[in-house]
DNA sequence: TGGGTTCCATACGAAAACCAGATAGGTCAG
DNA sequence: CTGACCTATCTGGTTTTCGTATGGAACCCA
């Protein structure tokens, strides 16, 4: 079994065509790498160089050996550099939950920049349903979320607005309630309202404005049922925006509503010792985003 | 920099869950994996296990390690193998010249089998030109070659024929040739004949019938050519098999031939001394097959 | 051609690492 | 509570590793 050390003199002394070369790499002395080398090609059974010429030139044999020595010496880099990163309090993985009908824009742009500072961290992401962002993190598979915010969360938790998100009201074109100018609660109530549910926490309160009611877990299936024509939704202005660009909805101008209806965007975290270097540095970049970016998708 | 002795012993505990265990499974006393992944655990500067309960568990630093160690561990045993099948005279890389012309399918059959006896061996394929593959096995390119039987073959090469291959006179349908029942001597002449020329060596004798020649290295070239009506050639049947069972091209009936037209096939190889046991099981396998299935292509 | 330089292999003593055995303390099951 | 099993640690001896020193060979340059 080849210490690392004598696949390092090997590949140095290849590299540079020299014993002598390689032993003042590492910082040690000539015989050592001789014999290193020497006892290399002795575990492995084949000769390594030929060394009838002054300066030892690989034979074919070390030739095809070293890509072999090259990998083992990578692997072994980047063990040593997990574990040093590790060890400063990088994690080994960071879980991301991101409610769905919120704008992803705004996380995504900062992963180019994550994935250069915390090469070694992988990301989980998790797409949840309505307020289930806290479910995720109770569990431990998720240490930041984003989500709109919420009266309470679980124990254990930090959270912070860091901007808010339009809330649309939405039906089909051909809905009875597009052919309504400034619709008003009675026009809402009489129509069926597709809603969102949590699948753990609780219902949103003041989100029910309809006698009937459908409930979906999904933004997307949601749109997707307002637009055949089942029914009317409150839905994030992100999840929205390219059906009403496209006229596959049509957005409601309620008679009770002046200006955008906004619903608070809210960062939550475990607390300061579990997160870690990466789950850090996200959290404060996600905070100093400024807040109109969350507005529209 | 940590030794494959202490990131065995950390695999081996890990898996077995008790440093006992592995050490029984190393061979080893049991002070020495406590120390080696006490040691390790200083090098890397994190814990690996949590040595509370009776049996020691991975900490989540040392359940990231472990894939990296694994991997480090599969190197090396990789650089071992490869070492060892060299050891015993396994080539690191074969090289394999082919005339085009001829039938791949035959050696293509073999490959199979080649790739799971010798799975360290890499393969380089040579389409060469015709009688062009002597050059290559000259320069150390090719171990092994098969080409069309050619007199003489340089220095230091073994050869033997393993087949014979159909050679045919084609020409396109709308060639005044195609008219022609049972061409002679005389209406080949007439036309212009598509050759094969090789790069290095000289060309093939009775190849040249026509007083009008134009040469070509590549019989796929040739074969293109003809199609479009520029002239008649001979080519291998196995370069011409597809072309005349589509109709592309006409197979030439000549008077002064009687049966099949039958060129042999050679397989050509370096010294006993240079090939190495792949290249010598690949030779013994290609000698072994029936001389039929070089026929047609 | 010949001196100087650089290279590699080898010998040797010292330092370090390693290992097996024994011991002590702790955990767990019956 | 006891016995079985586990891990950490200490200890002595062995092995390995390293650096220095030396000798022979190749190369460069005058």
């Amino acid at each position: 079994m080849p210490s690392p050390d004598a696949l390092q003199a090997f590949v140095l002394a290849a590299e540079l065509g020299s014993f002598s070369a390689a032993a003042r790499r590492m910082g040690k002395a000539q015989s050592a790498i001789s014999n290193a080398i020497a006892n290399l090609e002795i575990d492995l059974g084949l000769s390594l160089f030929d060394r009838s010429a002054r300066n030892p030139v690989l034979t074919p044999e070390g030739r095809a050996m070293l890509p072999h020595a090259h990998g083992v010496l990578l692997g072994t880099r980047e063990l040593l550099a997990k574990a040093g990163s590790m060890a400063e309090g990088v994690e080994d993985r960071l879980g991301l939950a991101l409610e769905q009908g919120l704008a992803m824009a705004p996380a995504l742009a900062l992963l180019d920049r994550f994935a250069a500072a915390f090469p070694s961290v992988s990301l989980d992401f998790h797409a949840t349903g309505p307020n289930d962002a806290g479910a995720l993190l109770k569990e431990g598979r998720a240490e930041l979320g984003l989500m709109i915010e919420q009266e309470s969360y679980p124990a254990g938790f930090q959270f912070r607005g860091i901007g808010h998100v339009a809330v649309r009201r939405v039906c089909a074109p051909d809905h009875p309630l597009a052919a309504i100018r400034r619709p008003g609660y009675g026009d809402l109530r009489a129509h069926r309202q597709l809603a969102l549910r949590s699948r753990y926490g609780a219902p949103r309160d003041g989100a029910v404005k309809s006698a009937s009611v459908w409930h979906g877990e999904s933004p997307a299936m949601i749109a997707a049922m307002v637009e055949r024509g089942f029914g009317w939704a409150e839905l994030p202005a992100p999840a929205v925006a390219g059906a009403i660009a496209q006229g596959r909805l049509i957005r409601l101008d309620c008679a009770f509503q002046q200006g955008d209806e906004l619903r608070g965007v809210d960062l939550v975290w475990t607390e300061r010792r579990a997160l870690g270097q990466a789950g850090q540095w996200l959290r404060d970049r996600l905070l100093e985003t400024p807040p109109e970016i969350w507005r529209e998708g």
